[in-house]
DNA sequence: CTGTAATTTCAGTAATTACTGAAACTAATG
DNA sequence: CATTAGTTTCAGTAATTACTGAAATTACAG
């Protein structure tokens, strides 16, 4: 990947940036992490740096904190001293460690909490009403981890047969629907 | 709700608050909506103001945010002046919302950015192979929003046998397996 | 219409988060 | 083991986002 990206790289990783605020990652990061996945061969760190004009040290921070989400893996080119950086290629791979990634950070933690205070006797009318509201939530929160948890199993070729169903959830519950009622 | 919180919904709330940085939300406005769902009787902009401790005009702002996340409704308590509001009374409405929500601000942005960028003509390898990323990556979004698409379209009883089911997508995945053998 | 209770707006400020450049550190090379 | 290419750390600063209080607005009751 050049210094001077083309003009539809240029969008799409401006693009990325925007929306990483609203996906609790940063600007700057969200830039790195489109330009990883849409160079072909992995990139330096100085090479992103030049490429998108942010400083050597944010792009060090950005790179490390792609590597907390396990977004990017460390690649060594024989005869390089430096260490080059890419992004899996495989964009179902991307997306299960998002989904894992976002999971422990903003869904564990919430349940883990329900169930302690879930545990608690209520001391009153008012909280237990409470604790009824935390109950469903946690019910709710933890069915819909369950059915992720699943689809994160999920290999490429399964999801394909999926993809092929339209990706629709109603054909395979109509199916659930007509396999109980023949047997 | 009484000014003073009980130690459980305290917790909660507070929980909610730290919790909702990672989700989009602020702080404020997560410890809001907690109070608000975990009470039975709708609320008053003043008993949030004071239940919490912030700025009546914080409130103000926090509770149009959630209106317009439409995630709170306006309650008016005849004879009673002020406005009410509460949160949906069923936990899976709240959830559907929120799904409903996040993917118009998150999700859809970006299907359309990738659709338009994908039909430009590349102007070389390079711009070929990030295409063809984005045409992968423009896919798999495709099908995993219309997957919840459906799940949003599932009433309470639906869920609910899902939720019987263990949540499992595996066993829905075996049944559809089965039933197609048999045919 | 007038007075008053309630809500909203908004300019100013506080708090948080993002980014940089300089310096410290690391490790490969001759 | 000295040199140097490369990386990381971190204190300082810039930019963004969150919050407040005062003033403006709305809307209802008499």
């Amino acid at each position: 990947m050049a210094d001077q990206l083309t003009p539809m790289i240029q969008s799409c990783v401006m693009h990325f940036g925007e929306m990483g605020s609203r996906w609790g990652i940063n600007r700057t990061v969200g830039q790195m992490y489109a330009l990883l996945v849409l160079s072909e061969e992995p990139l330096c760190a100085d090479q992103i740096s030049r490429a998108l004009g942010f400083s050597r040290s944010n792009v060090s921070m950005g790179l490390k904190e792609l590597q907390s989400w396990e977004l990017v893996r460390l690649k060594h080119i024989p005869g390089e001293r430096k260490e080059f950086f890419s992004a899996p290629d495989d964009v179902w791979e991307i997306a299960k460690t998002l989904i894992e990634q976002r999971r422990k950070r903003e869904i564990d933690p919430t349940l883990s909490t329900l169930r302690g205070l879930l545990l608690e006797q209520p001391a009153n009318r008012e909280e237990e009403y409470a604790q009824a509201r935390m109950q469903e939530m946690h019910e709710l929160i933890e069915m819909l981890t369950q059915w992720t948890t699943e689809i994160q199993r999920l290999n490429r070729s399964n999801l394909q047969s999926l993809l092929k169903m339209g990706g629709s959830l109603g054909k395979v519950l109509d199916m659930k629907d007509k396999f109980l009622s023949r047997s």
